[in-house]
RNA sequence: GCGGAUAUGGCGUAAUCGGUAGCCGCGCCAGACUUAGGAUCUGGUUCCGAGAGGAGUGGGGGUUCGAGUCCCCCUAUCCGCACCA
């Protein structure tokens, strides 16, 4: 009987479907285990091989979950708003939602024919209102709350309202935007708009003036992960900084927790190394320096932390205040106005004007050209009480720390340059040796690490670095001029999109003067919980207004009636009972931030997900995906996740307990080499003498075989190669290859249909796994793909025998049966540490050593069935069901290995004469003390060292035989 | 610049505990069956060497009876961050 892939494959599918074979119910008696896969954004161009590496390494485990007993949670859903859909909306005027359908249509269909194991009963798609109702409800109740520092987590804003009333900022310890000091007297004495505009300071989601990421080209912002130097990710389009009303997540808020939890969880050390990074704490201080208007010393300065006469600096090296020449404000700084001289004004108005209106990407670009301004004012060095002179460079980020810093030359290398390049002063306050000094002119570069010795430097003089850290910190705190502190370099995201395909904000903006939104008359304030989703609305046009408003700024009916509490006509806005809804959408990764939650109780209602639901899964155990998300989704999802524990919805902090970023496949493009003097010869790659004698040219990769062109084909191929001519080599043209981004461009797109069609689901399940370890970035090759092929017909004919003649009622031989347990031993061990490819190698010595031994015993074949089942589910259950069982091989039982048949017959021993090794002796495995010793004095090599009786002999069985003479 | 990872035949890779490096697959070579082979099967295939033998896991050093594996230094490639004080 043939193996007869496409038939069985669509077989199973079909019943698969019709069964409900994968549908899970929460709860039961067997435990649980969630297996998660990041959802794909449904693209036009469909999925190519890359796509489903992940999903299949995630379908593995599942089955294999499953078939250990577990009650296996593995669903699949759409990341389904996005940028392109709305594109193409512009471009063509379809609706995106119809585009988007058609895509995941496309995308199940593929999906389909690689035969996962998914619950599609819980199938989620994040612009579905259904699903953007819990989107919407998040956004509101992080509105809702506010971060108490001291309490360590969310509470809600009612009780910063009471405790306002009540004291004020008193002993108020929050995150915020701007510290704020005011007295419960003035709080009561606020109207309303003033009191929400004060709590908008404090709330989780926010609205506030921010410089964004402005990308012109795309008519919206993008938050810091959406940008790479300077232009936007999608697309490429430049970016420019902008100082914009958005909606912002205090993600900052959670910076601690986000870098604690990473101890919690089993990532790869490479991945919470960027997520570290990204988050970038550092420990230092904060100092505050007061100005030397007026020729003032330090003794006429009464109070060194007021803001009007002294300003606050952030360092990691308190150390080196000793050290410091000068300092520099970042051109936005508020104070620049304020202490500038007269003479210098001109020229630092120039500067900052400059600063500011470069674009984002001349900043990145020239980060190694310095540039700056003095200007005329001083500082004092509350250490050393010197006076030193305040400059304005765009190397200080507003972003960060304070805006300003002291500038150590000797030992920040930006400080260094910049004193360089307006010579500045150097001065070396740290050594690598104790008291061992050099000249600071004379270096080439400063002196940065975080060793060595203080020198000239007060009462730290001689301290090692860090103990010198620590002093200043301490005299600085005593002296009440500074303290420790944390920084971080994870900044809030911004939430708002000035597009139309997102999740709407349920906000509108009541208005207490006028008619306008995000005016500071204007009230955020949000739509009553019962009434979402706030569904998105109909537009005329998917592009900006004319006068530059989002596209909903096209919805007609876009206002809302809070009599009725409905979405009513825009015309009908009044300002007593209708008012305006916010016009942008939420970010891509609102609706990706908390999926995983949904689909543990995908239908409800009543709720983002029921308690039993969580409760029952608590978390996802093995997440799979690209790692390209490190800085963005995977930080996002765990701040929404840590939001929702506060506030009681999900049981546990960190949301993804293990995860496996798979590796991206690149495409292998193959090439051919025209001769440059003559337009129709090409070369074959091994006789070229000189490439510069040839241009390489992209060759569609389906008209290459194992990198041998077919001739007829190419000349097919376009017209240009009709009358080809070729120096073959062999009689074969050899193509080049090179691997890159799979594109079409490149021709080297391979398209997973194609490869189900010719070979089965169940050999490109396999062929991908068996390409190398899941995690590893490598080209698509197709070369292997018919060895893994090969192997499933092998498998399927070792089943003939059993099935046809009454052989496969003989008992298994012993033989037999070790070649079986090993192989469940192998197998086993090679899942619970991802290395599919080695299972498939193991699956395929298997099925050789088991057709040698002509195998056709029911009690191997059956249980190698489950093994594979994993792998090549099709297959397996065609075999299974051959075998004669009704039910489904997912309901199978993995099979246990036994040790007996493990037992190995020898075992090697390396043998020691007096402790120095001499050569590996091979002993059965069950040997004793006696047969090693006589093993050992029979051994051709120990003539050579053995002289007489041995005076002793250690024997440790399985390890060693140590032999004293 | 900082941080992380990787490096093994012609190619993808394996070696889970420090114990005969190169399993499995591709490709290649030879053979069988064939009118034929881009089908199937059998055998071979790290390199050098006719052979005996020798060399060999990016390079150099170290620990060890023994190192692809552990430690130190260097090189190359890939990825992440990048004026973050």
């Amino acid at each position: 009987m043939d193996y007869n892939y496409n038939e069985i494959e669509q077989k199973w599918q079909e019943w698969w479907r019709k069964e409900g074979v994968y549908k899970v119910e929460n709860g039961g008696d067997k435990p649980h285990f969630y297996v998660l896969d990041m959802f794909p954004y449904p693209s036009g161009a469909g999925l190519h091989v890359g796509h489903p590496l992940g999903y299949i390494a995630s379908d593995i485990y599942s089955r294999y979950k499953r078939l250990q007993g577990f009650n296996v949670l593995h669903p699949m859903g759409y990341d389904a708003y996005g940028l392109p859909a709305e594109q193409y909306a512009i471009q063509t005027g379809q609706h995106p939602a119809i585009t988007t359908e058609k895509n995941i249509s496309r995308y199940r269909e593929q999906l389909d024919k690689i035969g996962f194991s998914f619950d599609w009963s819980r199938e989620v798609r994040t612009c579905e209102p259904k699903y953007y109702k819990w989107t919407q409800w998040t956004f509101l109740q992080m509105f809702k709350h506010y971060y108490d520092n001291g309490a360590n987590k969310a509470l809600p804003i009612a009780s910063l309202v009471e405790r306002f009333a009540k004291q004020g900022t008193k002993d108020l310890d929050a995150a915020c935007t701007e510290v704020l000091d005011f007295s419960a007297e003035e709080w009561n004495s606020w109207d309303e708009a003033k009191q929400q505009q004060v709590l908008m300071n404090y709330r989780l989601a926010y609205l506030a003036d921010i410089p964004v990421n402005w990308c012109a080209e795309l008519g919206t912002v993008l938050a810091n992960d959406e940008v790479v130097n300077g232009l936007s990710v999608r697309g490429g389009y430049p970016v420019e900084r902008k100082l914009m009303r958005q909606w912002s997540l205090r993600v900052s808020a959670y910076a601690q927790r986000l870098v604690d939890g990473l101890e919690q969880i089993d990532w790869t050390d490479s991945l919470k190394e960027i997520q570290r990074n990204w988050i970038g704490r550092s420990e230092g201080a904060a100092v505050w320096f007061p100005l030397a208007n007026d020729g003032k010393d330090l003794k006429d300065v009464k109070d060194l932390k007021d803001p009007k006469t002294s300003f606050e600096i952030f360092t990691t090296r308190p150390d080196t205040i000793f050290g410091v020449t000068f300092m520099v404000l970042c051109p936005e700084h508020e104070l620049i106005d304020q202490i500038t001289t007269p003479e210098q004004k001109a020229e630092v108005e120039a500067y900052v004007t400059w600063a500011k209106n470069r674009s984002e990407r001349e900043r990145q670009a020239e980060v190694k050209k310095v540039s700056g301004v003095f200007t005329g004012a001083y500082a004092i060095n509350p250490l050393t009480e010197e006076k030193i002179p305040i400059w304005v460079s765009d190397y200080v980020l507003a972003g960060y720390g304070t805006g300003a810093i002291m500038a150590v030359p000797a030992h920040d290398s930006r400080d260094f340059a910049f004193a360089r390049h307006f010579n500045l002063p150097i001065r070396q306050v740290v050594s690598l040796e104790k008291d061992v000094v050099s000249d600071p002119s004379t270096w080439e570069e400063s002196m940065d690490a975080k060793t060595g010795y203080s020198v000239n430097s007060g009462f730290v003089t001689g301290m090692k670095v860090k103990e010198a850290m620590a002093a200043v910190i301490d005299h600085i705190e005593k002296m009440g001029i500074g303290h420790r502190t944390v920084n971080y370099r994870l900044r809030d995201a911004i939430f708002s999109r000035q597009r139309y395909w997102g999740e709407p904000f349920p906000i509108y903006y009541r208005n207490v003067e006028c008619g306008m939104r995000n005016e500071e008359f204007s009230i955020p304030t949000p739509i009553p919980e019962e009434c979402l989703p706030l569904e998105l609305p109909e537009v005329s046009e998917f592009k900006p207004t004319a006068t530059g408003e989002p596209p909903l700024g096209h919805a007609k009916k876009w206002a809302w009636d809070t009599k009725t509490n409905t979405v009513v006509d825009v015309s009908d806005i009044d300002n007593k009972t209708v008012f305006p809804l916010e016009l942008s959408t939420m970010p891509g990764f609102a609706g990706s931030s908390g999926y995983y939650l949904r689909y543990m109780d995908p239908h409800n209602d009543e709720a983002y997900f029921s308690k039993d639901a969580v409760g029952y899964w608590q978390k996802v155990d093995l997440y799979v995906g690209g790692a390209e998300h490190a800085s963005g989704h995977l930080i996002y999802a765990r701040f929404w996740n840590k939001f929702l524990h506060d506030i009681g919805m999900s049981v546990v902090e960190e949301p993804f307990q293990k995860l496996i970023n798979q590796g991206m496949i690149q495409g292998r493009s193959n090439f051919v080499y025209r001769s440059k003097t003559d337009n129709t010869l090409f070369i074959s790659k091994g006789l070229i003498k000189n490439m510069d004698d040839v241009t390489p040219i992209h060759v569609d990769i389906n008209i290459v075989d194992n990198d041998v062109l077919d001739i007829e084909k190419f000349r097919q191929w376009r017209p240009e190669f009709s009358d080809a001519r070729f120096e073959l080599e062999e009689g074969k043209y050899i193509c080049g290859w090179e691997v890159e981004k799979m594109s079409k461009s490149m021709y080297n797109v391979q398209n997973p249909d194609d490869l189900v069609a010719r070979y089965g689901a169940d050999t490109l399940r396999l062929y991908e796994m068996f390409l190398g370890p899941v995690e590893q970035a490598k080209p698509w090759d197709t070369n292997g793909i018919e060895g893994v092929h090969r192997f499933l017909k092998k498998f399927w004919k070792l089943y003939d025998n059993c099935l046809t003649a009454q052989a496969g009622q003989a008992g298994p031989t012993k033989e037999e049966l070790k070649v079986l347990h090993h192989t469940i031993k192998k197998i086993t061990d090679d899942i619970e540490r991802f290395s599919f490819n080695t299972s498939v190698s193991n699956f395929m010595i298997t099925t050789n050593q088991l057709t040698d031994l002509k195998c056709s015993s029911r009690e191997v074949l059956e249980p190698m069935a489950v093994l594979i089942a994993p792998f090549a589910p099709h297959i397996a259950e065609e075999l299974w069901h051959q075998l004669g069982h009704a039910d489904s091989v997912c309901d199978a039982q993995w099979p246990v290995c036994d040790p007996q048949f493990l037992v190995e017959d020898t075992v090697k021993y390396p043998v020691q004469f007096n402790g120095k090794m001499r050569f590996m002796l091979e002993l059965p495995a069950d040997s004793t003390q006696e047969d090693a010793v006589k093993a050992v004095k029979e051994a051709p090599e120990s003539a050579k060292w053995l002289t007489g009786e041995p005076k002793k002999v250690i024997f440790v069985p399985k390890k060693i035989i140590n032999i004293v003479c």
